[in-house]
DNA sequence: CGCTGCACTGAACTATTGTTCAGTCTCAAC
DNA sequence: GTTGAGACTGAACAATAGTTCAGTGCAGCG
C-alpha cells in the first residue's frame, strides 16, 4: 500500500500471461495445458491457479493483455475526428500495423480465435470496430461524398469484412499465392484497391452498365 | 455383395454424422464428447469407435457429409460458364443458399469452424472458391466489363472477403442489428449493397474526387 | 530473531474423456 | 435350425487435464 512496493510486477505472472498468450494464439485454448503454459514460462503448474484461480482466470486476464494492446488502435482512431475520408482510417489503421509489426502473426492467429469463439470480448472488439466504422461513413455522408443510393447500414459491415477479411483469411491468402497479404508490396497493393473498390467500383467509367 | 442387401445404410451410422454435424457445428469439435454425440443419436458410446475407428474418424465422415452438400454448390456453379457478371454468379450463390434455407444456420456453423480452423478442407473450399470467383473476374475483363485500373490480383479476394465475411461475422452482426444478416429482407438489401459497392462503388456520380 | 505475507513448488487428487472389448441381438444364407 | 456377419451395447480401462493444498523460501518489519 505504501509507495514503493518491492515486489509490483511478479514475475511469474507477466511470463504466464505473455506465454499463454503466444500458446492460446497457435493452438487454441482447449488444446493447451496448463503444463504446456507452466513448462513454457519455466515456473510450476500450480502458480497459475495461485494467481488467476483457474485456467479460466489466465485466459482472461490474456485477453485482457490483448485488449489493452488493441485499446490505443481503437481510441486512438477515435481521436482523430477530423478522419472523414477512407483514405484516412486506412491510414490510421495501417499505422497501427506498421506499430506492432513484430508480433504481427500472433496477433492475427489470436483474434481469429477470438472470433471463432464468438467470446463476449470478441464481439466487443467487434463492436468498437464497427462503431469506428460506422460513424466514418457517417461523416463522409455528412460531407457528401456518398452516392445516394448507396446502403447506409451494410457499407459499414462490408468495409469491415474488407478490413477483416484480409486478416482472417490472410493463412488461405498465403497457399494461394504463397506470400502472405501483408508483405510490404502486396499490402500497399491491396491498399490501393481497397481504396479503388470503395471509391469507384470495379465497373468501366462510361456509365456501369 | 449381391444387390438388394437388406441392411445397406446402418440406421446408427447415419444418426450419428448428422447429430455430430450439428453439435460440432454448435460447439466445436473439441467441446463435444463422444458421450454427447451417443447421446444426441440415441445410441451406445460403443459405436461410434465400431463405424468410425475413433473420434477423428467420425469427424473425417462429418467433414466429407459437408463437403458432398457443397459439392453441387461448386461444381454446379463450374457448370455455368455462361455466368459472366457478379450478378450472376452471385444469383448461383443466392440459389444454392435458397436450396439450403432448412439448416442453412447450421452450414453456416460449421462452415464458419473450418474456415477459422484453417483445417486442410477449409483450405480446400477456399482454394476453389477461389478458382470460381477469379475465372468469373477474368471473364467479366474479357467482356470489357473491368476499368482499367482495377487491380486483377486483389479484386477476387476483396470478392471472396466480402461473402465470406458475411458468413463468418453474422454472429456478431446478429449482436449488432440484432438479427441475422441471413434473414431474407437483410439480405436482399446486402445483395444489392454489395452489387453497387462492387460496380460503383460509394462516391457520387461528378468524378470521384 | 521471530513474525507475517506472498510468490512459488509439485505431488496428489478428482473429474472427464477417448478407447476397448466381451458379449447380445437380428437377420440373411445355407 | 444352425451358422456367420455385422450392428449395437455398456461396463471397465487408461490417459489426460484442471485443481488442490501442504509446504518452502524469501523479503520486509517490529
Amino acid at each position: 500500500m505504501t509507495q514503493a512496493t518491492p515486489r509490483e510486477a511478479p514475475v511469474g505472472r507477466d511470463r504466464l500471461v505473455r506465454e499463454a498468450f503466444v500458446l492460446f494464439a497457435e493452438k487454441g485454448f482447449d488444446s493447451v495445458t496448463v503444463r504446456d503454459i507452466a513448462a513454457a514460462s519455466g515456473v510450476s503448474v500450480g502458480l497459475i491457479n495461485h494467481h488467476f484461480g483457474s485456467k479460466d482466470g489466465l485466459r482472461e486476464a490474456v485477453d485482457e493483455f490483448f485488449i489493452a494492446q488493441f485499446e490505443d488502435a481503437i481510441t486512438g482512431a477515435a481521436a482523430h475526428p477530423e478522419a472523414t475520408t477512407p483514405e484516412d482510417h486506412a491510414k490510421i489503421i495501417d499505422g497501427w500495423i506498421a506499430r506492432h509489426e513484430k508480433d504481427w502473426p500472433t496477433i492475427v492467429a489470436y483474434f481469429r480465435r477470438a472470433l471463432l469463439e464468438e467470446s463476449d470480448w470478441g464481439f466487443s472488439v467487434f463492436q468498437r470496430f464497427y462503431g469506428f466504422v460506422q460513424s466514418s461513413v457517417m461523416r463522409m455522408d455528412a460531407a457528401g461524398q456518398l452516392a445516394p443510393d448507396v446502403d447506409r447500414l451494410w457499407l459499414p459491415f462490408l468495409m469491415m469484412y474488407l478490413e477483416l477479411g484480409t486478416m482472417v483469411f490472410d493463412p488461405y491468402v498465403k497457399r494461394v499465392l504463397g506470400r502472405s497479404g501483408y508483405e510490404r508490396d502486396l499490402w500497399q497493393r491491396r491498399h490501393r484497391a481497397y481504396m479503388t473498390l470503395i471509391r469507384r467500383g470495379s465497373s468501366p467509367k462510361r456509365a456501369g452498365l
